[in-house]
DNA sequence: CTTCTGAGGTGCGATATTGTACAGTCCAAA
DNA sequence: TTTGGACTGTACAATATCGCACCTCAGAAG
């Protein structure tokens, strides 16, 4: 049984706003604002991961980048979590890389003194862990999503999922960016986009998009994006997750 | 600094060999060897996982199922690795299924005093987060290589992690199992199995299948075999993982 | 020996997406 | 005010894969 001390009062990140004062308090005093800018690299592929990033607004893509340049984003984070999840599990680089898709600002922690404040504290592991497993569960969700679903659901998905993740309705992207992410060519979405537009789903013009109906986007887009948002509610709560068999 | 103690005799199970041997002894008494049959259910999606497995031959797959039907493997477990990572970060659930697609032979353990053991040690806390990290890689590259790399590819690079998980050049396989494993057609798999054949690289016939030219088959396959495999070398080994600065 | 069944090969039209190209439009800098 | 660049819309042939159907074949069951 996980017990879980009562959480530290409310933080613009999900994550932090989950952890007991205690522990809070730990991390405190090493975390430093960031502004998160417009293609900022939090890290790169098979480099060191320096430091570890509490998004409070803004949105962060973790990219697979192949040989060729083909590149695609493999999972979204936003204020409900971290980047810098290699450090958590006992690593210091990883294969993918993290870049900010939408702007805006965050708490940075060198990834050492993370590493040393989470072997202090089985809490703190609990409730990044749980992220963890949630973030997991949406790579998991992506792979097989790439595999079935069109580039229109795919894009209503994506939509959907940065706007989770925003405060506001209207962000800037680009056709050009939006391609790369979801690994397609920029023609491509112009068309899918172009086709949510006219249906009313959403506005957009030179790099301004404005999501309009966020119900029409839910029904066009495939069943990937409320499976992914389950298992965050799921894993992101104060409360323990239930253990007793009972709680199938 | 991670110290990692000297490790276990070595044991048909990497993870289990990787633990020190105070760890290792503290899981045997709850380890009972298990037969890994042919499409066993590990655990199903969005059902309570009573056990985790560590598997010592055979290979297991985690699948995702979509409303319709429709699955795809997303990620691969051998004798490399466990299964049942969600009881590792704290959940007793997830999203997606484990089957077994090659029958073998493994140790089973219950969730709750697998759980146990893991929040007592340290060091086991770090060999199995090493592992959850090589296998999230595996899975992130997968949903980068289904949106970009060809059947024929994909099909190579099953093979490949398959074969290395086995101890023979030869296993039971039909096109349609392998259709369900890629998440295509049974006829698709058909045509790319075929072509391998015909230029000499694997055998088959009647849901027998034989690795012929390993070579041949990792210059037909995608990149994302080898970037697997080489992070699961990376993390899975008894030295430390560099920390120091200069390890870049 | 015959039959049945699971496994595998092949064909074909339909569809989604690609690669490439080109043209239109808005905005900001010169 | 003009120009250049960034962003977007559109078109078209090529390709991979799909969905479906149908046929063959080997071996086990009867």
């Amino acid at each position: 049984m996980l017990a879980m001390p009562a959480n530290q009062a409310a933080h613009a990140n999900r994550l932090l706003s989950l952890l007991s004062r205690a522990d809070y308090e730990r991390l405190r005093p090493h975390l430093y604002p960031v502004v998160l800018d417009y293609r900022k690299a939090l890290y790169d592929a098979d480099t060191r991961i320096e430091f570890v990033w509490f998004i409070e607004t803004g949105v962060g893509s973790l990219v697979n980048t192949m040989e060729n340049g083909d590149a695609a984003e493999v999972g979204t984070i936003g204020n409900e979590g971290m980047v810098g999840l290699p450090i958590l599990l006992g690593d210091h680089q990883a294969p993918t890389s993290v870049y900010i898709q939408v702007p805006g600002l965050g708490l940075r922690m060198r990834a050492d003194l993370f590493a040393g404040e989470l072997a202090r504290s089985a809490s703190m592991r609990t409730v990044m862990l749980r992220y963890n497993h949630a973030f997991f569960n949406q790579v998991a969700q992506s792979a097989a999503c790439n595999r079935f679903h069109s580039l229109r659901q795919r894009c209503c998905r994506w939509l959907l999922m940065t706007h989770d993740r925003m405060a506001s309705d209207e962000f800037l992207l680009t056709q050009e960016f939006l391609a790369m992410m979801l690994g397609v060519r920029r023609s491509g979405v112009s068309v899918a986009a172009g086709a949510l537009r006219k249906i009313g789903l959403i506005r957009y013009s030179r790099g301004n998009l404005t999501i309009i109906d966020r119900a029409g986007l839910e029904r066009e887009s495939c069943e990937c994006y409320a499976i992914s948002k389950r298992e965050f509610d799921r894993l992101l709560t104060e409360r323990p997750l239930h253990s007793a068999p009972a709680a199938v």
